[in-house]
This record gives C-alpha cells, structure tokens and sequence, in this order.
DNA sequence: GTCTATATCAAGATAGAC
DNA sequence: GTCTATCTTGATATAGAC
C-alpha cells in the first residue's frame, strides 16, 4: 500500500501514467499505445519500458492507481457511513476522477480479465455500503447510479448537465442520508 | 429505418455483426479485428471487407444495430410511460443486450467521437422519461441505476448476484410507478 | 535512467482471381 | 459475394550504447 507522499519518489512513473490517461481521453482506448504515450509524456519509448517492462504492467499501474486514489478519497471525505463518504468523494467529479476512470476503459480493452482487481474493489464498496443498513436495494440503486453518471461521463455520453448532474447527486446524498 | 425482418435480407452482414460482437466480448474491445471476426464467422478477411468496406464501417453498423434494437425493444415493451418501458426492456437484461452494449465499448476503443450516435440516443431516452414527470432528479437517478446496473455488468465488475440485480430492478419499477 | 536502433509480428486495406 | 495474395503501416519488445 503505497502512500500518497511516496509517490514523489516515483516521479517519472507518475509522469508516464499521467501521460497515459491523457492519451486515453484524446485517442481513445484503443490507441493507448507504448509510442504515444512516450510522446505525450516527453521521452523515448525505451525511456518508458525501463519504468513499464510490457503493456500490461503499465496497464496495472493505470489500475493500481486509480483504486488506491480512490481509497485514499473515500478515507479522507466526511461523513458519517460509508456510502455518505463515498458520495462525497465521487461528488466533486473532478477532472482527476473523470480521467483517473480511463484506467477501466483501457484495461478493458486491453484485457477484461484485468479488471479482476476492480471487481474485488466493487465487491468491497458496495458491501462497506450496505453494513449497516437494512435497505439493501436502496443502498445498491443508490451506488449504481453514482456509478452509471460516472460511467456515462467518462463515455462522453451523458446526456446532463452539469447543474443537472448536481442536482442527480443532491438527490443521491439526501436518499443516503435518510438511511 | 429497417425493421427486423429487412434484415434477412442482409443475412451476411448481421452475422458479421454477430461473430463481431462475440469477439468483443472474449478478447476485449482492443482484440476486434477484421482478421479476428472473419474467423469468428467462418469467412476470409476479403470477404468480411465485402460487406463493411472498412474497420469504422464495422463499428457504426455495431453501434446502429445496437440502437436500433433497443428502440423495437422500448416500443414493443409493456407499461404507460416511457421509463416504465425502458425499465421493462432493459429489466431482462438478456444475454442479447449485455452483448449488443459491448459495441459501445468497441466504438469508445476505436474513437470516441463515434459515440456521438449514442449520446443523441441517450438524450432522447432522458428527454423523455421526463417529460411527464415532475420529479426530474428522481427520473435521472432510476435511469442512472439502470445504466450502472448494465454497464458494470458489461464490464463484468458487477458485484451483484443475478438475485440482488432483479430485487434492484423491482425497486427501480416500484419508484418509476410512484411518478 | 534514458536513448537509438532493430527484429518481429499483427492489422488495415487493396487488387484481382474465381 | 467470396477468396487468396500482397502491400504497408504501426506496435510490442529487445539489445546495447551512452
């Protein structure tokens, strides 16, 4: 489990997983390759295989990141349950979080086994979500839409705006609320 | 518009479309090549490329097909508004529709500004389950759900047994009658 | 740690036979 | 309509210099 500050040792591997978000949100996943991501990232191609072996360790790493920054925000948010915090978190869908979300599309294409991780780390939250309340439907309908609205949004199909998209999450933090 | 029955006419062309969407659904959207879908179908490459000229050609008939099917789906479904029959077409997530969504993960890997199909489809859908209702946020919170329910599960990240998804489902019905 | 080759292979697409 | 070449490009990955 690395932390946040630990990273700053880790300079040019953050540089280059950047780089490979920003790669997906321009081109696609489809066209996250080695060479374009070493463009966008300012080195040569062998200068990002020293940092990334293959393909899929950068991959992972894309992965690995986006959960743990996830965590850290769903830790760190105030609130009173799980679900609360959660919210909040995915709330203030900043830019990081939009494109952070990337790293799912990409391991997707890539290789849908991949995601193993990320459905251990789904397991994991809609559990946590679901503990200490007796409305299990709800807890669910209410996670699968915050899911669905970030989902849509990294898709680029969401047909909201983003008065409407706050008002969506408004409503999701008042249902929860009322658990 | 064509209709069901056009299409056996362009019998060649929907198993393209079929084997196509198998291929995605086994190796990933990054995996979908004509080389790969000619194999899938039992054809050559030549022959594939007789039907759908080029790799974009292949994707935007996934994509129409996929449209297309679930506007008969919406049409031919059962209940007063149309979110209820939204819920209802989309609530037995058959294997045809998680299958079919998969070409929205093909496009979004090849270039995501051929989504642009999709989004004016999804804004279509929003507009109008709302446009009888007083409860905007609620409407968009159910759509929401139902997208989450289906796009996690297309990427198989779903942590929901195939029980807790149709309680899921009742619920987001029971509220859509509560409008 | 970062770079420049370079080997190898996969994939899109064309041309033309059948 | 379908096939078999074939061309060409683009991408992974390796090896070794700096």
């Amino acid at each position: 489990m690395k932390t946040a500050r630990a990273t700053r040792s880790n300079n040019a591997r953050e540089l280059i997983l950047d780089a490979a978000i920003r790669v997906v949100d321009k081109d696609g996943a489809g066209h996250l390759t080695i060479d374009a991501v070493a463009t966008e990232v300012g080195r040569s191609k062998g200068g990002v295989l020293y940092h990334f072996p293959n393909k899929r360790a950068l991959l992972n790493g894309m992965l690995a990141r986006m959960i743990e920054r996830e965590l850290t925000a769903l830790d760190t948010a105030p609130g009173n349950t799980p679900l609360g915090r959660h919210l909040h978190s995915t709330g203030n869908l900043r830019r990081d979080d939009k494109a952070a979300s990337l790293a799912l599309l990409a391991a997707a294409a890539e290789d849908p086994e991949m995601l193993g991780v990320m459905r251990d780390a789904y397991q994991q939250l809609f559990l946590q979500a679901r503990a200490d309340c007796k409305h299990p439907a709800e807890v669910n309908t209410i996670l699968l839409a915050a899911e669905g609205l970030r989902l849509l949004s990294v898709l680029g199909v969401l047909p909201l705006s983003e008065t409407e998209q706050r008002a969506v999450h408004k409503h999701l933090a008042a249902r929860a609320e009322q658990l």
